[in-house]
DNA sequence: AAATTTGACAACCGCCCCCTG
DNA sequence: CCAGGGGGCGGTTGTCAAATT
């Protein structure tokens, strides 16, 4: 392998962008879309390859990136993801909207492990120090293209007779393995939690779709509400608790908090915004304004979104007037804090959940000061049907991605 | 005030996957 | 079927400013 053929091209500049060269991109891209990205230095006027300008585009001048520190529920979201994904940032990131794999890959090294560490947590394991494996910086097991040696693996296979009878849940339906020694694994949760969340049409959403708002997997179903409405993420959850470490601490760190964010966007947001915008069809979005959207996790199930989509600059600029989802989720943030689900969340978050007091007990809170900027953009945006419809295939991508 | 450390962020590197010819 | 290129991802390094000594 090595670089790529585009970076072996002579005179390309490396490091910091400058000011002139953020605009050159930034004026190639929203006149004409990305197209081909290596093509993008050259008819930009850049000497940069073109993996640089999309990393520069993708983690820095996209419109759509909301910059800022995080807030605490991004915070959480992206441990609680973490616990299930690993070092998948790019998944991760896909559940926060206006936010880069880059950003969260950076928050967590410099700071989330900083803070679960001081909380006694593993931020690899998700584990209490004590109980972990040595608590070293290695990137958890179940990231990565193998996912065979997974920590959650481990976690998984703990016997059911170490459920705390407060996490005690009916019997659920395992794999036939269920009688294997074999704990079912990782990508049996996803897959039944995918099959819980697909086969949930009682997950009435409230007017504002949860906290994130996703398209739900088709057009005729329900939008999820994410975090308890649907008894299927807590089924999930419950089986989860079985299985994973009994330590209530870390069943509620690590999975109790994956259900709301996970069951509320985890199979849809790969959509992003591409999905979620209700847009007028005679003015179609240019390909970097849905790009903005899309953060990352679909595109090689998107295929030809990078195809280089003409765009006539006059319908498109930056100042403000073109993205109209950032206006339209302003009625809906407010609404969207009082929604059923964010109470629950709320009362997570509160100290309801064991883990949430344990850490609240702590002198030090884990988490900063709450952000009073919108907190997820893409929230309360209207899904077009014909845009389900796409959601719901580019869902099923997503699914057989997280599957395999 | 200068030197050093620390933290946050930006960017690069190497690898992999997928598509296409 | 295979090789090459493009796009993308995760890990790592570089840079700079703030904090500390």
């Amino acid at each position: 392998m090595g670089r790529h053929s585009c970076c072996y091209k002579q005179k390309l500049r490396k490091g910091l962008w400058s000011p002139e060269e953020d605009e050159k991109l930034l004026k190639h891209i929203t006149k004409y879309g990305h197209g081909c990205w290596s093509s993008v230095p050259k008819q930009a006027g850049l000497q940069r390859c073109g993996k640089s300008c999309r990393l520069r585009w993708i983690n820095y001048l996209r419109p759509d990136l909301k910059r800022g520190t995080f807030s605490m529920q991004e915070e959480n979201m992206i441990i609680e993801l973490h616990a299930v994904l690993g070092n998948r940032w790019s998944q991760i990131a896909a559940q926060l909207p206006g936010r880069t794999d880059n950003e969260i890959k950076n928050l967590w090294n410099s700071c989330i492990k900083k803070k679960l560490r001081q909380r006694g947590i593993d931020p690899n394991t998700h584990k209490p120090l004590a109980e972990g494996e040595g608590g070293d910086d290695k990137a958890p097991t179940n990231s990565g293209k193998t996912s065979g040696g997974s920590s959650d693996l481990k976690l998984l296979a703990l016997p059911p007779s170490a459920t705390p009878p407060s996490l005690a849940l009916p019997e659920t339906s395992f794999p036939s393995s269920s009688s294997n020694p074999t704990a079912p694994t990782k990508e049996f949760f996803l897959d039944r939690f995918f099959t819980n969340h697909e086969s949930s049409s009682s997950c009435r959403p409230s007017n504002s779709m949860g906290l994130f708002s996703l398209p739900q997997l088709s057009p005729g179903r329900e939008a999820a509400t994410g975090l308890s409405v649907s008894p299927n993420p807590l089924l999930w959850f419950n089986q989860s608790s079985r299985l994973f470490d009994m330590n209530p601490e870390y069943n509620c760190n690590a999975m109790s908090t994956v259900i709301p964010s996970v069951s509320s966007s985890v199979l849809s947001t790969s959509m992003g915004l591409k999905t979620a915008i209700n847009l007028p069809p005679d003015n179609p979005p240019p390909e970097c304004y849905w790009e903005a959207g899309n953060i990352s996790s679909s595109s090689r199930s998107s295929g030809t979104s990078g195809n280089g989509i003409e765009l006539p600059s006059s319908n498109y600029s930056y100042d403000g007037g073109m993205y109209p989802w950032l206006d339209m989720t302003q009625d809906k943030e407010t609404q969207l804090h009082q929604e059923p689900e964010d109470l629950r969340w709320s009362e997570y978050l509160n100290g309801a959940f064991p883990i949430s007091a344990a850490l609240q007990n702590q002198s030090q809170p884990l988490y900063g000061d709450v952000k009073d900027e919108n907190q997820f953009a893409t929230a309360g945006l209207v899904l077009a049907p014909e845009s389900a419809a796409t959601a719901t295939a580019a869902a099923a991508t997503t699914v057989a991605k997280f599957i395999v």
